[in-house]
This record gives C-alpha cells, structure tokens and sequence, in this order.
DNA sequence: CCAAACTCGGACAAGTTCTATCCGAGATGC
DNA sequence: GCATCTCGGATAGAACTTGTCCGAGTTTGG
C-alpha cells in the first residue's frame, strides 16, 4: 500500500498555480520546490492528460490550471497522477481449487472484494470532498495572508 | 496506489481457518485456493509475526486463530501482510526552495499531509469496522450455510 | 518575413519494491 | 532414537516506480 511520491509534487503544483494567472514553466516550478526538473515534468504532463492543467507552448508557455481551484478535487489531482485504479483487485480465489464454487453461483462480488471496494469508496470520498480552494485556504490559515500572493510574485518575476 | 497481492490469499486463509479447529499446513491451505505454496508460507509467516495466527510446528502442525473470528478486524490482517506505513509520506516541500517555510513555523503537519492522512484514516476506519466473523457470516449467506463447514471437513481430511 | 530561443511531449535507462522460490532449524509422533 | 513433517528466514527473478534525456512545435524579437 503505497501512493505514488509524485502525488505530493502535484498538489503542491496545484496549490501555487492558484496565485499565478499567466503560465507557468515546469521548470520554474522544479525550481520553486527544489525538486528534479524532469521527474516534476512527468507529473505535469499527467495533469494535462487528464485535463486539470491546460499546456501552452512557445517563450511564454507554461501551465495554467484549466478550471477554478474550487472545481478541482484533491481526487481529481491524486488520480490523474496515481491512475484510477482501485488498489484492491480480486483474482477471484472462491473459483479456484478442489473447493471452488461455480462461475454460475458467482453473480456478485466476493466478500473480502465487497470490504475492500467500500473503504476504497471511503478514502476516495474523503479526497473528492477537499477541492484546491480549499488547501490554498488552509495554507493561508497556516502562513498567514501574504504567502500565496508572495509566491505568485515569486513566479512571475523573471528567473534570476 | 496498490494493494500487495498477498492481502487477498491471507483474508482467505483467515476465513477459511474459522471453520478449523486443528492446525492447518500452510501447504494445504495453498492446494485449496490452488495458489504458490511458497509464496502463501510468507504471508502465513507475517500473520504469525503480528500475533494473529499461532504456529505449531511437528508432524500434526500448522497454523491456527489465536483470537476468536469476531475479535479479529480485516484491517489487522491488512496491517499484518502490506506493513503498517500510511500510503502518503509527507517530504516536507513546503521547506524547500527559496520561499521554503522556516522549520519553526512548521509545528504541526502541512495542509497537503493532513488531507491524505484523513482519508488515510478513514480507508482504515472502514477496514476495522469488519471482523473475520463478519466475513464468514457473509460467505453463508452468498454460498449457503453448508459451504464453510463443507471446507472444514475437506482440511482435516487426509490429502489425496 | 526569418531566425533564434524557449516550451512541452513522449521515448529511454537505473533503482527499488514486490513476487516467487528454495533449503535449513526445530518439533512431533512412532 | 529415528524418520517425517512442519515452520522460518535467507536467496534469485520480475514488475513497477523513479529519474533522465533529446526531438517537435510555438512564440517572440529583429
């Protein structure tokens, strides 16, 4: 059971796109978090596949988010990166074996599939009710008015 | 976001196990679920490890509940097999870079971490609130009440 | 209108974790 | 006392994640 670390990398992307209108470069923002230029482009690129973020290319290209940040789910971001998959797939094991019981008989999920798709469904709940917005308010709650302002400055500003 | 495979094969065999009251060879409970025997020893073995199962070694050995169905919670089995480790780890990038937040400021867990460990509890909450005897319950409900003991017999039968 | 520079996008290796397997240590029953 | 069966940890192989690179396309400036 382990999340992609690149999930990280992309909420925190997410969260600072909210203080910039114009385009951001990858680049500039591997610089901003201080992490792998390359890796942090693969992250970005998941991000437009799945049409959070929309590319502009050129001198003054970059990412912009495509929707308002409250229209944009932890979920949507966690997913686009990780794949949707549900962590839990069963292989069917009650169809194997001496014991095995009949395709016929196997309408519905198992069991252990029945627990294991409901607290997939609770952890993906938990993600979709917390949209971009309101990360970006938390940090301003934590760090006080001027942090996100002065990060978009940040961004705007021509690479020293 | 994966689950390890193994989880499936130890939720079986826990399963299974409730309507044993003898030690079961791990190498009986593979050709019952008709899965590598070797392969099912190491998920046994991390059962063993975090006290849900006991180990009898010797000619009549093999595995046994320690705790009754109902006093044994999927997110335990969980827990024993995949590690105890959350599925998201917080880098602490809001510390990085040229607007890193200084350390002192960052008394408790980033906004980004406090989503993913909410949704991370709620993934586990999910996962307690089911017992192994749960789950046998529901097998008799899909498979008919004859099915668990059915099994039972079939592992304190001789092999073939 | 042309050229140069900067951007994204997908294709390409390295590291790490998960999967699968084997043989030795220990205990039981005959 | 011995043979047999069991678990337990240490050992190779495969798959995935991580990290990197260079080419295609677009925009700015002269």
């Amino acid at each position: 059971m382990k999340l992609s670390g690149g999930v990280e990398w992309a909420l925190h992307c997410c969260v600072v796109l909210t203080a910039a209108a114009d385009p951001i470069p990858a680049a500039r923002l591997a610089t901003l978090h201080d992490v792998s230029p390359s890796y942090l482009a693969k992250q970005l690129q998941a991000l437009s596949r799945a049409g959070l973020v929309h590319s502009v290319q050129g001198k003054t290209g970059g990412y912009v988010l495509t929707r308002a940040p409250a229209e944009i789910s932890v979920l949507d971001v966690v997913q686009a990166v990780d794949g949707a998959n549900p962590a839990f797939t069963c292989t069917e094991i009650r169809q194997r074996g001496p014991l095995g019981t009949p395709p016929e008989q196997c309408t519905g999920p198992c069991p252990i599939a029945r627990v294991m798709g409901a607290a997939d469904a609770a952890w993906r709940a938990s993600l979709a009710a917390v949209t971009i917005a309101d990360l970006a308010a938390s940090v301003t709650t934590d760090s006080g008015p001027e942090a996100l302002p002065a990060v978009g400055a940040w961004l705007a500003r021509d690479p020293d």
